[in-house]
DNA sequence: CGTCGATTTGACTAAGATCAATTTAGGTGG
DNA sequence: CCACCTAAATTGATCTTAGTCAAATCGACG
């Protein structure tokens, strides 16, 4: 029986034409899914040494804990993102992966990995690919922690997942719900929760997003990217194009 | 007349077996130096579409500016790193390069890059690796913006550049010149320059850094390391093992 | 009904920014 | 050699942003 091609095959496609002989064998690599619960930090080593995952439905976020309990969250992923594959290739675990939902996962293990890059080499051209994307982000939100005032970063930050979300279609009636508390938001802004709540105000109450017991809602994509002064561009994303498949909303 | 091995391919066999063959086909793309003045920004497109660099000698950063003036320095690199492969990639150009000192720098085309990783497919591997160990340190300079006090930024980000410089043969007699002055180092740190001036100087009283017109000078990088609670694992170096080749000081 | 985690609000504090001089040290021209 | 110029470094005074502490509220769920 022939299975709906997983989600991060999806991405990388979206980039390399991968032959049907490539994307088989990454598909092949990829294996069966394993379910992870919501709220729950993933294990980075198996049985058989270091894994990655490959997620095909849910969202989950990188971190980094300090030894004294402060914790910065690097960046959030979902369907069709990698988990840990930089920690993979290094060959160190300097930090850690923990889901927000319930999620269905995609294992990688170094091994398969190494052999799939030796007999399809067009494969690790197309994970460099997803691996610059991915430092891409981490770039933006670098910038953001450093020179970009608390509601600055906040703006920023919720165009950039909404603006992700939304380009790989999970966007519910032109919204698009982030699945993180507040305390997992105030983490990955570098800033206390009680200061995130009152920023988060002001944005509430012009109608720009909306706060429910499963996570914040972006109602308003378009004039939170107008007025956060947003440039989706490092995302490889074109919201102007109707044309361009990731067209969003 | 053989030439020596540029930098940057001496970087990649680090850790990435490469075979003459591939290390020869790296080379003959790398081609010649270009020489870039000191504090000069360095063009990513040139008459042959966009380009990216290795650099042979100097310092040079990448960084993002803000619409108003404000701006983020991502980070540093010097002889055996890569400026914009990233960009080059992506085919965005989402931040710049600007030189420190007086560089030597191997021009990168897209065009050559990709015949390359078609011809060599493991230099694909090999560049996979070494966007991952940049990332990492990315991810480093990330958590510390986010969560760390000024201080302890500081001494992370000292921490970082005198270990990697270290591990390339760049400390003089024990010491590590960083050659940026203060207002390069307070816009990586996120900091403004009168803060940075005055987070620096109990630094520079209890003698680990001094500051010298050509820049700053780590001056004893083990006692920084220790009191900055510094873990060198994410750079791939292993200080405290001596026959290690990255061994340093 | 009671509990627990998440959210919200108020009052106060502190880290770091901003503004405004002043000093330093190299480099330049005379 | 000296006067002068400029970029960088330094210092003081004041202001803002965001953190901390503490308490109250809310909502889902057993």
């Amino acid at each position: 029986m022939a299975r709906a091609q997983p989600a991060f095959i999806a991405r990388l496609r979206e980039f390399e034409g991968l032959a049907e002989a490539e994307a088989g064998a990454l598909a092949a690599a990829l294996g069966d899914c394993v379910e992870a619960e919501g709220r729950t930090d993933l294990q980075l080593e198996g049985e058989e040494g270091a894994v990655a995952y490959a997620i095909e439905a849910g969202w989950a976020y990188a971190y980094k804990d300090l030894e004294d309990g402060r914790r910065q969250i690097v960046g959030f992923h979902f369907a069709g993102d990698t988990l840990g594959l930089r920690t993979l290739l290094l060959r160190t675990s300097d930090h850690a992966f923990r889901t927000l939902t319930p999620c269905r996962l995609h294992r990688l293990r170094r091994r398969d990995l190494e052999g799939l890059f030796a007999d399809h080499p067009r494969l690790a051209a197309a994970v460099l690919w997803a691996l610059a994307r991915d430092e891409a982000i981490v770039v933006e939100h670098l910038v953001s922690l450093g020179r970009r005032s608390a509601e600055e970063r906040l703006g920023h930050m919720l165009c950039e997942l909404a603006c992700r979300a939304a380009s790989r279609g999970l966007a519910e009636a032109g919204a698009v719900r982030v699945p993180a508390p507040q305390t997992v938001l105030a983490d990955a802004l570098g800033l206390s929760v009680v200061h995130l709540n009152r920023t988060l105000r002001p944005m509430r109450e012009r109608g720009l997003v909306e706060i429910e017991p499963t996570g914040l809602v972006v109602r308003d994509l378009g004039r939170l990217v107008e007025e956060a002064g947003f440039d989706p561009a490092f995302l490889g994303i074109y919201p102007d194009d109707p044309d361009h498949p990731d067209h969003m909303l």
